[in-house]
DNA sequence: AGCCACGTAGACAGGTCTGTCTATCACGGA
DNA sequence: TCCGTGATAGACAGACCTGTCTACGTGGCT
């Protein structure tokens, strides 16, 4: 697949990758920063160099972009970033739980900081039976699941229950950091020490790490 | 001013109400349940009864609109609503505290719990300079400041911050809750429990009031 | 060489939304 | 009685957005 142009340089961003390719990065850089419903079709054409027909060729509707966007963002944000950078953290217990609101702190002074896309977009369309909530729905499950596991490895007695609340206050700090707290990670890992001292997990020095 | 049919009686909701009630009310309703961008200038005056130019009469745009929307809300969800209920509450440091999660449990169990319109706003209008977004903010900061009145109360050392992890929590719920949770508040209020124990309130029993 | 699949460029239809404007009605006060 | 004010009803302009369609170009494969 991807005849013709396929084979073209992997380079920056946008000057000689496939089609698909840069109307797939453009899109997650304009979705990301701005929401789906603020961004228009003309906006990813112009900013992908890419013919509106052939964004419809790759996706039939702005709907399909929007859920490979999703796709995309698990992969990029959920995966790789948070994953990925996780698993490499020590395992004394609790520790790599904490650690997701050291990323978080710095995810949040970033300037371009905009708030994660599943929970915006969950507000954007939150309508019951709009296909990009119950899409947004999984995504989170995602997240949640992965928060699960590490509950798990630090052999908390309620997993699932621990997971939920580490889930809502990583999405209170979102929101608050959203709000304007840029402090906000630093408070929920507050929070979270106090919610490992609850499931007798020693979690190390008051301190940051 | 309000001429002519300013002396309508009061009556339930659209029947004989002057036009610039009908319009507050109605866009209120649909305002708080479906979201300001996805609701039509056209969808509040049809429900409302109202002429298209009566409604530019009162607000000379969609904008003046949801600003007056979001005050209303200020009015009847935090003061009315919040307020006035938790003040009622007894005086054992940090009750009221914790009954703003027994206030959102069963909010979060009504079926039309639709989540928090500030919340929702401001990731709706989030961009950087529009005056929703700022009003929101503001809304917001209302908030949190009635939650810091409440942890001065309690004789907490550090009042603000407190009030921002409890903000925090509740926005975290309130997110938990629309994307599925119900028992969203249940968990957040355990978690208010352990940062009052923290803060040497012993806040009564396990279970809930 | 010639076909074909993919690409660009952009006009256009059809829909929706905000905000303006015209025409008409009804009530209260001078 | 007649005027003014606020209300109703709805057509309309202008903007914007999604998705279709036409016209054309170009490189690889047979």
């Amino acid at each position: 697949m991807n005849a013709h142009r396929s084979k073209s340089v992997a380079v920056g961003n946008t000057r000689l990758a496939t089609a698909r390719e840069r109307i797939d990065r453009t899109a997650y850089e304009l979705f990301s920063q701005h929401g789906i419903r603020a961004v228009g079709i003309n906006a990813v054409i112009a900013r992908s160099h890419v013919a509106k027909k052939t964004l419809y060729r790759h996706y039939p509707s702005k709907n399909d972009l929007a859920l490979a966007f999703l796709r995309r963002r698990e992969e990029l944000w959920t995966r790789t970033w948070l994953q990925r950078e996780i698993e490499r953290q020590g395992a004394i217990p609790g520790e790599k739980l904490l650690a997701i609101f050291d990323m978080f702190d710095k995810w949040f002074r970033r300037p371009d900081f905009e708030a994660c896309s599943f929970v915006k977009v969950l507000f954007e369309h939150g309508e019951h039976g709009d296909p990009l909530r119950d899409a947004t729905l999984r995504h989170l499950d995602a997240i949640r699941l992965f928060v699960r596991q590490l509950a798990e490895e630090a052999n908390v007695r309620d997993a699932d229950g621990l997971a939920r609340q580490w889930h809502m206050l990583m999405m209170g700090s979102i929101v608050a950091a959203y709000a304007g707290d840029s402090d906000a990670a630093t408070r929920a890992r507050e929070i979270g020490k106090l919610l490992l001292a609850r499931n007798g997990i020693a979690s190390g020095s008051g301190a940051r790490a």
